[in-house]
RNA sequence: GGCGCCUUGGCCGAGUGGUUAGGCAUGGGUCUGCAAAACCCAGUACACCGGUUCGACUCCGGUAGGCGCCUCCA
């Protein structure tokens, strides 16, 4: 199994089965309700883990919610923790209906306070950070490798808004003194205040798994400086961090101009899971390679809602010999490529193989076909006793009606009969 | 200004220095009372301009267009 890793810009190998392989992924901010796009970090690590765990290995995924930042403040003036618990909550229940189980652990920023403090205080007492009235910060200079996962030189950074209180424009807050209006806020030994974003994820990335572990994820938008720094720190403590880092691409289409015509301009994963289902979101991640941009909008679902019909008639037909399972271990070891593994599948003939393959990816729904309810059973009985007698017009009245209640009637040559099936 | 990525047939989307990706849609056909499903066949793609090479969609350079990031956006 190998990965594209960020760090090294190329292809690694994984370590042999059963690893361990700690995967960490970077969650989201919960101040809003989760949009697609936050979908695919969450998806892809969950896939991951699924197909680790298949392959042998002892995989563990942590994702974790920063539930206190500015974003949060600004969208719940007094009142951010109450909003960060319910965004919370939805977050779970949107990604919880995708289907494909919950990480190992959800560790979340305000509950992993302790850990952070003491991450600091290290920082501070080896000179990698200072504090300056109530505000920790990290010394960039300090670290004469920064730059080394996005590449980023540091001097041609663009400087933000000016802060007086640094002492060099790259550094960048580890603890901030709280400020009115801001109603969460903790003791530290710099005074009342709150963690900074990126101290966080090293922090829990390191109770949950020690100092070194083997996947960092997240969006291709975290590399600088999220995840950047987060390994600054890490490494101004003389740890190892993650391993390989993995940066999902993004999703594109999803502002203004080519709005999709089904959502409104509500792309939130809520309403694509309300209005489309989950197989048909699942199938449309599965058919881009993780690392690449995808556009997202009613075409491209509408392409894999069609797919998906297409896998269903399998199962709706004989069992065939056809497929083997070397074919979809070599496309998803070759850096976990779904496209490829989504080509494979589309070959397969082989119910109980297609139902293992699905299963791994939370797919396993489509072997369910659906039982016609008894009034349209009756009818389709009825439309074949006419269409046997040869009485057509019947028969084909009998279809329409079955029709217009949003079932097919397919008549089945091999064991003569028919089949109902619901219409997408 | 800096770092990095992308551009494949109507659409989505893999991949490789020389062989059919796959899917969706479309047209034709087989099957069917007619359909549907299934199956078969058809399209012969790789932004543009140079270069390297026996040979490039695949490597190098440039051009155009698109995208991400540049201190709290997955």
């Amino acid at each position: 199994m190998r990965l594209y890793n960020t760090l090294s810009r190329r292809m690694e190998e994984l370590p042999p089965p059963p690893g361990p392989v700690r995967m960490y992924f970077c969650g989201p901010t919960v101040y809003q309700r989760a949009h697609i796009g936050n979908a695919r970090p969450f998806i892809v690590g969950m896939w991951l883990r699924s197909w680790l765990r298949a392959r042998g290995y002892d995989a563990t995924l942590v994702h974790n919610i920063t539930d206190v930042n500015d974003k949060i403040y600004d969208a719940a003036p007094g009142k951010s923790a109450e909003l960060a618990a319910r965004a919370t909550d939805w977050y779970l229940e949107d990604t919880g209906d995708l289907g494909l189980g919950m990480p190992d652990a959800l560790p979340r920023a305000t509950e992993s306070i302790p850990s952070i403090v003491r991450f600091i205080e290290q920082l501070v007492a080896t000179g990698h950070a200072y504090a300056v009235e109530g505000d920790v910060y990290f010394r960039v200079a300090s670290d004469p490798g920064y730059g080394r996962l996005s590449r980023q030189r540091p001097d041609q950074v663009e400087e933000q808004e000016p802060n007086p209180l640094k002492e060099d424009p790259r550094d960048f807050a580890l603890w901030k003194a709280n400020k009115p209006g801001e109603d969460t806020s903790w003791d530290s030994p710099w005074g009342r205040g709150r963690p900074g974003w990126h101290i966080e994820c090293s922090a829990m990335a390191e109770d949950a798994f020690g100092p070194v572990f083997e996947i960092h994820g997240g969006g291709l938008d975290l590399v600088f400086p999220h995840h950047e720094n987060e390994l600054a720190q890490s490494l101004a403590l003389g740890h190892d961090f993650a391993r390989i880092w993995t940066h999902n691409g993004m999703l594109g289409g999803m502002d203004g101009e080519k709005m999709s015509k089904s959502l409104g301009n509500d792309v939130s994963l809520r309403n694509v899971l309300d209005t489309w289902g989950r197989e048909v979101v699942l199938l449309f991640f599965f058919g881009a390679h993780w690392r690449k941009p995808v556009e997202f909008g009613d075409d491209v679902l509408e392409q894999a809602q069609a797919q998906l019909e297409g896998f269903r008639n399998v199962f709706r037909s004989p069992s065939e010999r056809v497929g083997d399972w070397a074919e979809l271990e070599a496309a998803l070891d070759d850096d976990f490529n779904t496209p490829e593994a989504l080509a494979v599948l589309h070959g397969w003939r082989d119910h109980e193989l297609l139902r293992r393959a699905f299963a791994i990816f939370g797919l396993e729904s489509l072997a369910d076909l659906e039982e016609a309810p008894t009034d349209l059973a009756e009818l389709a009985a009825r439309r074949r006793d006419a269409r046997d007698s040869k009485n057509f017009a019947e028969a084909d009245r009998l279809r329409d009606e079955i029709a217009a209640a949003g079932w097919e009637v397919r008549d089945v040559a091999d064991p003569p009969g028919f089949q109902l099936v619901p219409r997408p």
